[in-house]
DNA sequence: TAATATTTTTAGATTTGTCTAAATTTATTT
DNA sequence: AAATAAATTTAGACAAATCTAAAAATATTA
């Protein structure tokens, strides 16, 4: 089935308004979308019949099966774009969200697949949400911090959580960014810091206050 | 000015007739369009109010420079998209219209700005047409077949006319695509071979059938 | 040039998504 | 439990973008 932009924002933001409270009602929504109840009524009538949420009138709604499907799919493109914005094209991580919103209702799987592809097939955005895959499943996944991260395996880099200019420098100068795969060789108990190896780089030591503002997760 | 995604398709439709035809009239927009001429009138009244066409009723109809500008706006962001569908995502470039179409409305300034620069800011899109600069500006390129390229200078990829999974399959193996850089080295008498260095790889020999798919443009 | 054909515009309707204001239903309080 | 408050829905209107059918203007042809 295909939504109209205006379904899929409303759809979207019901999701989340579940992860809170079981059912929604209609100013939360409102208010969630900057609307009015009675637009929110009105769309909700549309929803029903098109069999996307259970809803009867003046006792709130909620998604059913496939309107929590048509859900992912949409959170799925917003946080791959996410990723894609901060990954590659280098926006810091609080300035995705309203391009995203606009990039998540272009609808083409294909570039859903392609792009997903092209970012190495990633489990959590830069906000650190996890994305949901093809089939609408959501990955439950650790994260660590990088400084807390005792094993030798490897580990990719899921959120930086300073974005200051000087923290974006350092990370820059050691080849460090969202979607990184990185390995801990060893740590040195002296200052704290942790030697690295970032992708197919060589080695390198990062500082304790470094380590503590990056979050990794395994596969 | 903000204009609407179905404004943003009739100024970019008006742009293209007038490549051909000096004055745009009403049906030739209806059939480019896939709608009806009252639609079209309605709509020309509309951006003849946000003065961005020129437009007499009975008489046809073209933008303005004001129109001019929005519509190469429009047509950076359609052909940076190609360029990045094509050169990131392999997508072949005979796929790429539809998607392009969409993501084109999406408008952050700060987007296409990046994007930009993440190609290596290409000025020439998948299909071989002029990517406007920021300015508006259409660089004035000349696109020359790898075959008949002389001088020993480096040189853009800007498009590869054969997209056979055999061409696309030696492309990859040369590491050849839309955006690389490349020198030809020398060139072999005996069978038309060109030695050529791609990007910082190690320098490679490419047969005249592949050399003769390729296009470049120096900047 | 008069008749006919084509193009374009207008008039009025429709759909989508929204709104305000009033009515209805549910919840809370005294 | 009656009165009041809050939430929700309905009724009716509006703007954007489209459509059909009819009218008006322009172009073509006999």
């Amino acid at each position: 089935m295909n939504l109209t932009t205006s379904e899929e924002n409303y759809i979207k933001s019901i999701y989340h308004l579940q992860l809170v409270s079981h059912l929604v009602n209609t100013n939360t929504l409102a208010r969630e979308l900057n609307t009015k109840a009675a637009s929110v009524t009105d769309m909700l009538k549309k929803l029903k019949t098109k069999k996307l949420v259970k809803y009867e009138r003046y006792y709130g709604f909620k998604l059913n099966e496939n309107g929590t499907r048509m859900a992912l799919r949409i959170i799925r493109r917003h946080r791959l774009w996410e990723h894609f914005l901060v990954s590659k094209l280098n926006f810091q991580w609080d300035e995705v969200h309203a391009i995203a919103e606009e990039l998540e209702h272009v609808s083409s799987p294909e570039l859903i697949k392609k792009l997903d592809s092209y970012l190495g097939k990633p489990k959590i955005d830069p906000h650190g949400d996890p994305i949901p895959d093809v089939d609408g499943k959501l990955p439950v996944i650790k994260q660590i911090n990088l400084f807390d991260l005792v094993n030798l395996k490897p580990a990719t880099v899921s959120s930086v959580s300073n974005q200051s200019p000087q923290m974006l420098e350092m990370l820059k100068h050691y080849g460090i960014g969202i979607g990184s795969q990185l390995k801990i060789i060893r740590a040195f108990p002296f200052d704290h810091s942790l030697e690295i190896k970032v992708s197919k780089q060589a080695p390198c030591i990062i500082s304790e206050q470094v380590a503590k503002n990056i979050f990794v997760y395994h596969d």
